[in-house]
RNA sequence: GCCCGGGUGGCGGAAUGGCAGACGCGGUGGACUCAAAAUCCACUGUCCGAAAGGGCGUGCGGGUUCGAAUCCCGCCCCGGGCACCA
């Protein structure tokens, strides 16, 4: 496409002019009020690809929209740097991950700035920087110190072939590791938690006050799984000293209870499994220990009838007094609850089932609806009256619930419990490219956490990868070993490093203050800025970074590393579309990146950018087709119309064909265009505001529309003069370029420094507006009346407009409802 | 199975109780040109009709309302998330 303007000049000449004259690096002591946008920072993965551009089109967007609205802008950017691919590729090449990481880093670095989107570099972070690891060292051993980290037995995902410990998302769908494909199976092992649970009911409460998408939220309280109940004890028949402790959200059930089960990895199993029993008891329990969780899922498939076993013994249900039988079976888990259940078939679909498959009796305590059992019958889990319940009787579900709890409390069997599906953070990576723990191991001090002069633990350099699955800082003699900072003797240092999500948590807080040489920020400058006014990023990030972040923020409020009432980092939260082709999401790993390179040399970052905020609803996905690339050739095209408009005589046929402006009085068209210039302030500043971009850049498009026609006639030159620069200032954290040439060829200064305009809403009021007059709700005329039209007025208008009177054919009307200025009906 | 989204022209989408299809893409015709490109103008939901005009139309079926793409009830389809959590 031949364009009207030098493109790539164009956008070259303000990229370095908004690098050297640090048009967007803000400080604390800013005057102007603090406003703080942030994209998600990326793992450096080479050069920008689609839904990089999307991402960083709106944060752009963002901050130079509300730096014309006159705020101090904080816009920091930074790379997620250490991980696992980098890893991967240093054992097959051979090359160190830093050299690997560090290269991409600077071509995804270039890539975004030829985007236009800017940042204060100044604060760039990387989580491999030795000052990052540091504070993140720092920060783990305060957690440490407050009880937040501690070490702890975990079932881990163990492969056998490598002997090594797994990420979830290194064990594939078959349940087989993806490097040696043995068998993956749960092993126990000492990791490294973070007691993230200790926060669970303010994660949960304080989801309320966020302005993030309600979706998010209810992943995220789904995620937390709070649910209140009940937890007792069942005596074990005829061993008065030994009590099954069990978890159930539903006590008013207990007098249904006609078994119990126990999970296999369960303590008591062993002196609940009678001799006669043992045998099966011991198969099912090897069989749960050798399974994945995939395979112990898809068994749940075939039915329940292979997964329990009877252990030969009975409790008391403590409602009834009567003994019923002790099962184990893999549908119960160790890790939830209390690793044992009362098990009701009638009223839990799993207890249902199991009871089915062995033959157990089933007490319905809750009244079904009449044809329930006609129709199939089954677990009932609905509202209902108590029946077979004993005292219970009569009384609807809340109530028998609240009862039963006081009843065990009373009977000292018992007490309300409330039970999380979140679990404690497992931090412990056996990896290489990651975050040291800052830890070592002294046969005499145990655990001790290294002295602070000594931080950050770097990991050396003189390290070889090799495929072994395991990570070379285990066998590197001179790191492993050291001596005790307490007793001087000789120590082991931990050689596991942090989870990459916990890089993540608190990056934002450091990019506000990523000067400090003391501690990881300062407390009042992070408050300054903090919480993040605009955080834009991927829905896949909906629970655990976003969860650990709250966490993390919540935890460095109270440990007094920020204002201890700073509960929450993201005010508002924007999940943007990703970028699909043939159905799937574009990524590198399925090979159907486009890349935005060639679009930068033809059309033009600002084309691009406007592309994707003409494409649709921000948050939607964006199919990318074959009509792709005509879309973004329009959205060219309109860059080209308003280059015109903006910069004419800018060639020499362009003289010829518009005529002069004029001045003087002006004319009732004249007004009409400053009437659509004041009502287009309008309605982009609320386009603006409600994050509808698609409208915004319409009413552009049917302004531009209207502006061609108009300057081509002989247009008023301060009228024209007042509309193309208004059009340019709204455009400007849109196309942020080309609206800057030609700002400055206009006025001579920098349009992103001006202040984004106001309407004046005397002259963006309506001269008349189109009052739509129905019969039946049937369109039958229109007609242009004054916008603040008495409701008689319109009505007689109305009536008295030829075409109704045509469709009324003489009758009188039933009635008549009028919406002056917009609408009257007639009712016939 | 459960929980969220969503379903509007040939396509992306607009309209959140009041003119369905703004804006753009694509298409058709025209102006300019020796010609093309670029640019500009007009038309473009569908059916009937030569036209004027009229019928139909927002996944399907009901309902509320003077009036429904929009609100309510039931269903179908698509996308996403969670999935033995007692």
């Amino acid at each position: 496409m031949a364009k009207a303007y030098d493109v790539t000049g164009i956008e070259k000449k303000w990229q370095q002019r908004w690098a050297e004259e640090g048009t967007y690096e803000v400080d604390a002591d800013d005057p102007r009020p603090p406003w703080y946008v942030l994209s998600m920072y990326p793992y450096p993965s080479g050069a920008a690809h689609m839904g990089h551009v999307r991402n960083y089109t709106f944060g752009d967007l963002l901050v130079r929209h509300r730096t014309m609205l006159g705020h101090a802008v904080l816009s920091p950017f930074g790379f997620d740097s250490f991980g696992l691919p980098a890893e991967n590729a240093a054992i097959k090449t051979g090359t160190h991950p830093r050299v690997f990481t560090d290269a991409r880093i600077v071509e995804l670095k270039e890539s975004i700035t030829s985007l236009g989107a800017v940042y204060d570099w100044r604060r760039e972070i990387r989580s491999h920087d030795p000052e990052y690891i540091r504070w993140n060292q720092v920060i783990f051993q305060r957690f440490l110190e407050a009880g937040l980290a501690y070490r702890a037995n975990a079932p881990v995902n163990w492969c056998p072939g490598c002997q090594t410990v797994l990420a979830n998302e290194q064990v594939l769908a078959d349940g087989t590791c993806e490097r040696s494909g043995d068998l993956v199976i749960k092993r126990d092992l000492e990791q490294w938690f973070l007691a993230i649970t200790r926060y669970a009911d303010e994660l949960l409460a304080d989801l309320e006050g966020l302005a993030w998408p309600e979706r998010v939220k209810t992943m995220q309280r789904n995620w937390i799984g709070r649910s209140e109940g009940a937890e007792m004890d069942l005596v074990v028949n005829g061993r008065p000293e030994l009590a099954l402790r069990v978890f159930t959200t539903r006590p008013d059930t207990s007098f249904g209870m006609t078994y119990a089960v126990v999970a296999p990895e369960h303590p008591l199993l062993d002196l609940l499994t009678t001799d006669e029993c043992r045998a099966p008891v011991e198969d099912l329990r090897a069989r749960a220990a050798a399974s994945s969780d995939i395979e112990r899922l898809s068994e749940s498939s075939s039915g329940l009838a292979k997964r329990g076993a009877f252990t030969g013994s009975s409790v008391i249900n403590p409602f009834t007094g009567q003994p019923v039988p002790v099962y184990v079976a893999d549908y119960v888990l160790m890790g939830y609850g209390t690793g044992a259940i009362m098990a009701v078939p009638a009223e839990d679909t799993r207890d249902w089932d199991f009871a089915q498959a062995y033959g157990l009796p089933i007490v319905r305590t809750v009244q079904p609806p009449e044809n329930w059992d006609k129709d199939g019958g089954g677990a009932y889990t609905g509202p209902g009256d108590k029946i077979n319940s004993g005292w219970m009787n009569g009384l609807d579900i809340p109530t028998a619930k609240a009862r039963a709890i006081d009843w065990l409390e009373a009977e000292g069997v018992g007490e309300r419990k409330v039970n999380y599906r979140l679990r404690d953070w497992l931090v412990s990576r056996q990896r290489f490219w990651g975050c040291p723990i800052p830890v070592v191991y002294c046969p005499q001090d145990g655990i001790v956490p290294v002295p602070k002069d000594q931080l950050p633990v770097l990991a050396p350099d003189d390290v070889e990868f090799r495929p072994t699955g395991e990570s070379p800082l285990a066998t590197h003699e001179g790191f492993l070993h050291t001596t005790c900072p307490t007793c001087g003797g000789p120590a082991t240092r931990e050689t596991d490093t942090m989870d990459t999500f916990v890089d993540s948590s608190w990056y934002f807080l450091r990019f506000t203050d990523p000067w400090t040489v003391d501690r990881p920020f300062d407390p009042d400058v992070a408050g300054h800025w903090m919480p993040v006014d605009n955080y834009i990023g991927g829905i896949e990030h909906a629970i655990l970074h976003l969860l650990y972040a709250r966490f993390y923020t919540k935890a460095l409020a109270d440990l007094g590393f920020l204002p201890a009432g700073l509960r929450e980092p993201f005010a508002n939260l924007f999940t943007q579309g990703m970028i699909r082709m043939d159905g799937t999401k574009m990524s590198k790993s399925k090979g159907n990146l486009v890349a935005p390179s060639k679009y930068l040399t033809t059309v033009g970052a600002d084309a691009l950018r406007l592309f994707h905020l003409f494409v649709g609803p921000p948050a939607d996905d964006v199919d990318w087709s074959e009509q792709t690339d005509s879309v973004i050739d329009g959205c060219a095209r309109y860059l080209d119309r308003v280059w015109r408009l903006a910069v004419p005589g800018d060639e020499a046929e362009e003289r010829a064909v518009v005529p002069d402006p004029r001045s003087g009085e002006p004319t009732a068209d004249d007004l009409e265009i400053r009437r659509a210039t004041h009502r287009l302030i309008d309605r982009v500043s609320n386009d603006y505001h409600r994050w509808s971009y698609n409208t915004a850049v319409a009413a552009c498009m049917e302004f531009v529309n209207l502006l061609g026609p108009y300057q081509r006639s002989g247009a008023h030159q301060e009228v024209l003069d007042e509309a193309v620069d208004t059009l340019l200032l709204l455009l400007a954290p849109m196309v942020p370029h080309v609206t800057a040439e030609a700002w400055e060829r206009r006025h001579g200064d920098h349009i992103h420094l001006r202040t984004w305009p106001v309407a004046d809403p005397e002259l963006a009021r309506e001269a008349t507006v189109t009052m739509v007059v129905q019969v039946n709700g049937k369109v039958k005329a229109r007609l242009e009346v004054a916008p603040d039209i008495e409701p008689s007025d319109a009505e007689a208008r109305a009536l008295a407009a030829p075409e109704v009177v045509a469709a009324l054919g003489g009758a009188a009307p039933k009635r008549v409802i009028a919406k002056p200025p917009k609408m009257v009906n007639i009712v016939l």
